[in-house]
DNA sequence: TTAGTTTAGTGAAAATATTCACTAAATAAT
DNA sequence: ATTATTTAGTGAATATTTTCACTAAACTAA
């Protein structure tokens, strides 16, 4: 029963928007509304969620409630996760600042520079250090997910240090290309490949 | 010969790779090389150039330069795209600051926030509006492309907007979904779904 | 020259993902 | 009650994508 990355990705979405369906007590919604969402067919919302051995009510859809929670347990999603950032540049600073992560299960315990003047100007509840602590505080803190949004000539000495201090998966915001080992996830997101992707499609 | 978006994702990156390989007078790369860049197989990569119909060179591989120059015709990456970011908060003007995007074939003819505050402080070499000037700047200007860095609510509200002006693509960071006509090139980054994508392949 | 190596190109096979067509359940309407 | 309608569930068909297996070209080394 393993996931592909389709399903899994449409899934995560789905989730977004169950939260969203549940903080306005709406408390069912079809395939059809989700697949409306992220830009499917209903059939395929079906799979998804059936792939998952889970069910929704025949002319009722599926309970918003119950879904989330189990798309939750079934993706690991429902425990917080410790995250840190790497990186406080204008877009380190603007992710850590996104309010919203606490929400969604995501504590930002730690936020790191290379730039001792920043790290002393900056103006966070969340605890900032230097670069050379990553590895212990990522290990101390048992720190699983990794943010990457420091120089590209840094990215990959960034990962390296997330890796040996312990995290589990990387999101990578500078537009260059990290080597992992398997076992770790990555996840790009390269807004310059992005804007290509709807350029390229006009 | 239409292209599958995981063809113009793949694309785009190597994309980018070649103008790394370029900037550093690298002459040749091979389809093992880019495959790595994209995280995919050698063959996959030779099938999506020889799709566009563009070839190598046996034994070298692919020639950077020439490459780079038909993909970015066969792409219309070539060219430069007038781009325009809405919702200076944090996000937005770290995007705005994104020095790169000008080098990398995007030009950002302009931004757009509901706060008069906010654009009369805001430090920028970019020509900043209010956003009821919006529809009309895009038409101006001819804005091909509309970056949203807004709060959720007004997200869709935003977009009517740009296509309104007639923008032919959108690359959306607010987390919620937008709804477009068909030939609007949409495409999200949504933060949350990117963390939560890596954390439920753990 | 010859043999060996690297790398692209590509039709065919295999794997994967999506769509379809149908069933069943629940509810509403008449 | 009966019929109609909506919506999930799902095996099968279809479509798409990826991988494989092989060929050809270009170059190197002996």
């Amino acid at each position: 029963m393993s996931l592909s990355n389709n399903t899994i990705e449409r899934i995560c979405r789905i989730y977004g928007y169950l939260e969203y369906l549940e903080k306005n007590n709406i408390e069912y919604a079809s395939s059809k509304e989700f697949a409306g969402i992220v830009g499917t067919t209903d059939y395929s919302v079906r799979k998804d969620i059936s792939s998952l051995g889970l069910t929704g009510f025949s002319r009722r859809g599926y309970a918003v409630k119950l879904l989330k929670d189990q798309l939750g347990e079934k993706l690991k999603l429902s425990r917080t996760i410790k995250t840190c950032i790497v990186g406080l540049g204008k877009l380190g600073t603007a992710i850590l600042d996104y309010e919203s992560f606490r929400d969604d299960g995501f504590n930002m315990v730690a936020g790191f520079d290379s730039s001792i003047n920043k790290i002393e100007r900056i103006h966070t509840p969340i605890e900032v250090f230097p670069v050379g602590q990553l590895e212990d505080i990522v290990k101390q803190r048992s720190i699983e997910l990794g943010i990457i949004a420091v120089p590209p000539v840094a990215a990959q000495d960034i990962a390296d240090k997330l890796i040996k201090g312990g995290v589990k998966g990387i999101l990578n915001f500078s537009p260059v290309r990290i080597a992992v080992p398997e076992e770790i996830v990555l996840h790009n997101m390269d807004f310059t490949a992005a804007l290509r992707f709807v350029a390229a499609r006009f």
